[in-house]
Parts: C-alpha cells; structure tokens; sequence
DNA sequence: CCTAACCTTTGAGTTAAGTTTAAGGTCAAG
DNA sequence: CTTGACCTTAAACTTAACTCAAAGGTTAGG
C-alpha cells in the first residue's frame, strides 16, 4: 500500500501521515526498492487509533508515549493510569464549560433585561459588573 | 498606576498586558512624560473582563471585535448573537467531551476485563477494536 | 553617587500540529 | 517518449497567544 492509498482509506492527509512517520509516532512502515514508502493493512487501523486516540483528548505526545511501536506490548499499567487521568481532565473541562456557558446565558438575559430608559454606557456597566463575577479559578493542567 | 501595579492587581504578566496592547485588545493606557504607561482604575475591570472572555472560551481576535474601545458603544445585536453562538459551541464541546470521557471508561472496563488466559498481544486486539468504533466526526468550528 | 527595581522598545523565540514549497525521481498509459 | 499522476526530501511557513532577550532610560533609597 502507497501513502496516497493509505491517506485515502483514513481520510487524513499524505503529509499528516509522513509527519506522525517524522515524529516517531507511526512507524508501521517500509521502503520499497524505489524509495516508496510501503504499508501493511494494519496501517490504517493503527492510524485510527492515533485519530481516535486524540479525539479523546490526547496529544501527540501522550499518543506516542502510550502506544509504542510495538503493539503486543502496552504497559498496562501506565496505560490504564493515564485514561483515568484524562478522564479526570475531561470532567474538569466540561465542569468549566457548564460554568462558561450558564455565565454565557445569564450574561445574555442580563443583557436583554435592560430597563427602557437607562442609556448603553450604564447598561454597559451593569453587564460588565456581572461579567466581572467570574472568578474561579480552574486549570485544566 | 504603572504597568507593574496593574500586573499585579490582574495577575496577568506585564509582558501580556503590553501584548494585549499591541494587538490592539486593551487600548486603556496613557503615558506619561518619562513615556512610563498609566493606567485608569477602570484597567483593571477592563482586563478582567478579557480574561473572563477568554476562560469563557472566545479567542482574543473575538473580544477584540466584540468589546470595542469604547465601552460605551456596544454593539447590541452582533454581541448577543456572538455569545449565542458561543453557547452552542460550548454545548457541543460539552457533548464531545462527554462523549470521550464515555468512551474512555469503556475502555478500562475493556480493558480489566481480559480473560486470564488471553495473552498480552491478543488483548491489545481487543481493545483496539473498541478503540476503534469511534467514528463519529463532530468538529466544533 | 550608586544600586536596585522599575520602566522602555524591537525583534526573535516558543509550542502544537501540521501545511506548503521547491526541486526532483518514478511509473503507467497512450 | 511524453504526459500526468504519483512519490521523495528538506526546510520554511502557519496560527495563537504569548515569553524572552538585549540594550537602554528612570526613579527611589541610603
């Protein structure tokens, strides 16, 4: 299998593919006698893995760190420590984003509930002073 | 107020104050005549509310063009329409996230659940076929 | 007067995850 | 044998949101 075949079954780019090769983070692949990068059929499910992998969160970094190269071997252990660490983060971030998105709507009902004959520089205060309430202060490392 | 005071009441770096400026975000400042920047009291507010917006997920280039230099002149309608749209991003990431986190904790069950007999190799397997099933394109603009 | 702690500017560097470009080699069809 | 689609490399470019460094002016205290 030719790259151009390889990023036509996963859907991702030629040169995504090379660059995930540069990094260390896909090596599942040959030369042919031409120079030609060749791959096998797993190719494409190791690279949605990759996909997936970080449309749950992770970077390359972390992809790379915890699916080595040599799939018969995952260490258990750390594999296992690391999902449940992201899992944490995830619920951090979606902690914060209901937080964002209540002041978001809160912000707008404010807004919208401007008395009729106050004029937009107080109106303007008035929003600001409760934009101002956000303070927590969450990180999601 | 100097620039360093201002640093610290916000508790953002002086070099990010001065960025903010320099993109045009935080135009709040005088200066002096030993060219020192002097800020108003109201600075701190102001720059609060940068931060607020960007924890609330809006990027600067989006608070640029939403919280114009002057506070007093918001525009209504683009501003209530701008913060709509960021709810429903939000929601979306939210759903995303949930997802993730969903898939995640399938996985360790996955994955503790191996069959004592099954070898290392066979189990990774059958945990990346799971890892696989992911395919939904969500995509939050 | 000296020193330390401020302040100034410009310009370059950082990180992540790629994309793009330039210059060229290879292959299959007609 | 030429054309077009494919492949190769290295290196530069991209975006966002900053940070850092260099080289220097200012100010407050002792």
């Amino acid at each position: 299998m030719n790259i151009g075949d390889l990023a036509r079954e996963t859907g991702l780019t030629a040169s995504k593919i090379r660059f995930y090769e540069r990094i260390g983070l896909f090596t599942l692949v040959d030369r042919k006698s031409n120079g030609y990068r060749t791959y096998p059929d797993e190719a494409v499910a190791v690279l949605e893995l990759i996909t997936n992998a970080q449309k749950a969160g992770f970077s390359l970094d972390e992809i790379r760190t915890l699916v080595p190269q040599d799939l018969s071997s995952w260490e258990h252990d750390a594999l296992i420590a690391a999902l449940e660490t992201k899992i944490a983060d995830i619920a951090a971030m979606e902690a914060q984003l209901a937080e964002s998105r209540k002041r978001l709507t809160g912000l707008i009902a404010d807004i919208q509930s401007k008395p009729e004959g106050m004029d937009c520089a107080d109106n303007a205060k008035r929003v600001l002073s409760r934009l101002f309430s956000g303070t927590g202060k969450v990180g999601v490392a």
